[in-house]
DNA sequence: AAGTGGATCAACCGCATGGTT
DNA sequence: CAACCATGCGGTTGATCCACT
């Protein structure tokens, strides 16, 4: 792998961590907290470095950590999120209470993303793939992702939406030759063009899935693609109150 | 009982971001 | 404003577990 790792540079240790070391480290912050990850370890007597600490703590020793099995709904709820977010992690983590970004990302690599993939192949028809979703971040790293890069332009069949009285926003576009959709007030989007904000039920024929959280991926694309490149710091709320307003579901914790 | 391969998950790595100097 | 530093994030790895042959 690439340049030598800090740890082993500074002859920290790597690896599993023994309950001792986790009991020190427990100790440590519950008695100064955790201000300085870098420093901590020096301090706590730790041979690790800042951020090996750091993850332990966050992944597994804190004390409102959850553990076991997830639920249904938790699992409805990761999808639901992914759906909106893509590969956000830490995004989805904070609306599941007591889980990491590293147990969800793990639960969605090993059982969800296979739930779906047999899903879509249960229903062919179906095409529920994002053909290009942009996060806010620029990294080649989140690019990579096989979830945020993947391509399919169409979305498909009917939708089943009884929001007709919604206004779509939609873009077309140039280089990729489709629409990027979004669903919310035309108010959402300032400085939008008239001509760009069409009825629900006119767009969402033309091929779209049942899910609100489909929409809301086109959503970020939207935001990415056209003239709002500078708007990359986007506003979850923003997004989630839209994402409610195509269908999405309700019973997630408010913000 | 032993071997094998897939599944799981804790931990690591590199990079991006934001704050500070 | 550039350089540096600390932290956070997402992708990936590798050890371990477990079911199956």
């Amino acid at each position: 792998m690439g340049r030598a790792p800090c740890c082993e540079k500074m002859g920290l240790k790597k690896g599993p961590w023994t309950p001792e070391e986790d009991q020190v480290l427990i100790n440590f912050v519950q008695k100064f907290g955790h201000g300085n990850w870098r420093a901590l370890p020096k301090q706590a007597g730790l041979l690790r470095c800042g951020k090996s600490c750091r993850l332990r703590w966050i992944n597994y020793l804190r004390p409102d950590i959850k553990r076991g099995n997830f639920t249904p709904e938790e699992e409805e709820t990761i999808i639901n999120l992914h759906q909106m977010l893509g590969n956000r992690w830490s995004a989805i983590a904070a609306r599941l209470p007591g889980r990491t970004d590293n147990e969800i990302k793990n639960v969605w690599h090993t059982h969800l993303k296979k739930r779906l993939i047999n899903n879509n192949n249960n229903n062919s028809e179906k095409d529920f793939s994002p053909k290009r979703h942009r996060t806010g971040r620029t990294s080649s790293s989140a690019n990579s992702s096989p979830q945020q890069s993947s391509s399919s332009s169409e979305f498909s069949t009917e939708h089943e939406t009884s929001q007709n009285d919604s206004k779509v926003i939609v873009v077309k576009d140039e280089e990729y030759d489709h629409h990027q959709v979004s669903s919310g007030s035309s108010s959402d989007f300032p400085e939008l063009d008239e001509s760009m904000i069409w009825p629900l039920d006119q767009v969402v024929s033309g091929g779209f899935d049942d899910h609100g959280g489909d929409m809301l991926l086109q959503n970020e694309s939207l935001i990415f693609n056209t003239n709002y490149d500078d708007q990359d710091q986007y506003d979850m709320e923003f997004w989630y109150d839209i994402f409610i307003k195509a269908g999405g579901s309700p019973e997630l914790p408010e913000f």
